[in-house]
DNA sequence: CAATTATTTGGGAGCGCTCCCACAAAAGTA
DNA sequence: TACTTTTGTGGGAGCGCTCCCAAATAATTG
């Protein structure tokens, strides 16, 4: 494999000119830039990484943390989209990924590997639990992150997220307005931010409207299709007319346990879940659910998480993208 | 951060020591050893990636590709089970994994980002393209490298994958013995091996059966879900008694367009499946299927690459994982 | 036209580690 | 006792790059 060296021999000029046109230092005559460029190409020559990291301090490498507490929580397909939003702002900055899920086993471990690893330049984490001991790390150490969800108390933390208490309101406001009144709600995991903005946001939408929060009616789950599945068979005896679910991988194990009950959704549950996952529009009925831009959240997490790193000084990010109610047939049988 | 020359010095050994001590190096007496794994743990101290790569060569780094040519694809849970199975493993073995997802417009970048990294000890490649270049260049190259997704001509190549052939043929063989006969195939792209072999598997089925292979009967789909749908509404017409859908998630499609066309499943037409993803025994009616290991195939991929790195003159793998047969009521009625 | 300034280039130092070789001390052997 | 072997330790060289400073050259200015 060519070394800068080398190619600094076949071009005649010093290794610090290469250096240079490789990282499109101006200070280089055009003449200059042209010859070395050509020698770069008929070698194929690539800087070693390892090298220029070290000598540089920087990767061109983003870390990514992901949870994986539950297992099935990655065959959601949540995260594969917010991967691919990740790969693609990374491909488009030249930078590349490397992913660590977080089991638990080796906690400790990764946390190490992930803050003293000298490779990468900062960390994205998504969706972790609001007290995450690698978030607390990172927080004291001075590697930038980012995290995809809110940082709940800590204003310095830079985060991409949506606004998941007001689009949870604006839904649960709507089966209000449909004339549902005994609306349950099958939350998300009150130790992560989003299982908790969102059951505020479905408090709120009760309180504005006058309508009493009857807390039978609000179960916990855990973000898996098999947990909406039990939670749902819980709620069934309480007759709810109307049941908002924090996530569409749930609300499909709600629809299946409010089925195997012999009911009909709408007609005897209408059911709403959020995320708007690609199964949400094939479900039998179609799924009234919140649209969130899971592959906009993870491009832009990383574009913002390059940006901090070339501007460690820069104001903390806290970045708010658009949702979206989208009504389909489970809540509304006129629709679709 | 601290260096090795810092620990040295304050442990009062040499940089070597040190060294010895952290890389685990027998030669190192006890009582040295305890002293300077005191020091390393009271600063915790972490060795420089980077550092270490540039004068050993070695990264402990893998390089996971995962294609990417249908974004639908990555939203299929196979490829998180994979990646799950991959980072287990990397973690049991004290490695990380880099991840680069497929774009097809960034293709030579990437490959030579992959290639010549200098940053990744070796490279998984999860169910490429038969024709892949990215895998031709690594072929070239001496990259160690391992394919999730046997590679059909070149016997140099590892390989860990399930016998595709044989269980699909396992497959229509238990359709054929239900008694069905007019039995239709929805294959996978056939640029893929895993689409290549299924189709073969169950054109051996019928051969061995001695019923008549009817080409009207198969059609070529891509693995998504809605390619699944497409391609059923195609084969209704001819009014085939049993379909073998060469995924999970293609059978999901293909099982809409038959509930769409007011058909039932396995009343009307039976429906077997491929993967057995943890969706096929929650779908209505329980999708019959073959349940390949694909966290294991994960698993055993990053293990025996990492057997490779170690050992790069050893003799090709060729790993072949066990398959099962599942039998579920949407290929029989008394079944579950 | 001399003096200043901008542009372009070269080479040394050093990033933090591993590997090799040298050497001292302890242990084993004739 | 003198020799070889084993065990443990230290230090130099160097991996391939970037950064800094100095020097040479070209361009600008009063």
């Amino acid at each position: 494999m060519a070394t800068l060296e080398e190619i600094a021999k076949r071009a005649k000029v010093s290794r610090s000119t290469v250096s240079r046109v490789i990282n499109n230092d101006p200070r280089v005559s055009d003449e200059t830039r042209q010859r070395v460029l050509t020698v770069v190409q008929r070698l194929n020559y690539h800087p070693n990484l390892a090298a220029r990291s070290l000598a540089a301090g920087r990767t061109r490498i983003l870390g990514l943390v992901i949870p994986e507490r539950v297992t099935g929580l990655f065959s959601d397909p949540y995260f594969p989209i917010l991967i691919q939003g990740i790969t693609s702002a990374c491909n488009a900055h030249d930078h590349s990924v490397m992913l660590w899920l977080a089991e638990p086993e080796y906690e400790r471990r990764m946390i190490s590997q992930v803050l003293h690893n000298s490779l990468i330049d900062g960390v994205i984490m998504a969706s972790m639990l609001v007290d995450d001991s690698l978030m607390l790390s990172l927080i004291e150490s001075d590697l930038p992150f980012i995290l995809v969800g809110r940082h709940p108390t800590n204003p310095r933390v830079n985060y991409v997220d949506v606004d998941n208490i007001n689009s949870a309101r604006e839904l649960v406001a709507y089966l209000i307005a449909r004339g549902y009144r005994r609306i349950a709600t099958i939350t998300g995991p009150l130790n992560m931010i989003a299982g908790i903005d969102r059951l505020e946001g479905y408090k709120r939408a009760l309180r504005d409207a006058g309508v009493a929060i009857d807390p039978n009616l609000i179960v916990v789950g855990d973000f898996s299709e098999n947990g909406g599945y039990a939670r749902m068979q819980e709620l069934i005896p309480l007759k709810p007319d109307a049941v908002f679910v924090a996530s569409d991988a749930m609300a499909l194990g709600a629809l299946r346990a409010i089925r195997a009950a012999g009911l009909q959704v709408p007609q005897d549950i209408a059911l709403a879940g959020y995320d708007d996952m690609p199964f949400a529009e094939r479900t039998d009925p179609p799924l009234t659910t919140v649209h969130q831009p899971t592959y906009q959240a993870g491009f832009t997490a990383a574009e913002t998480l390059i940006e901090l790193i070339a501007n460690p000084s820069a104001q903390p990010r806290h970045i708010i993208l658009p949702t979206q109610l989208i009504v389909r047939a489970s809540t509304d049988l006129n629709v679709m």
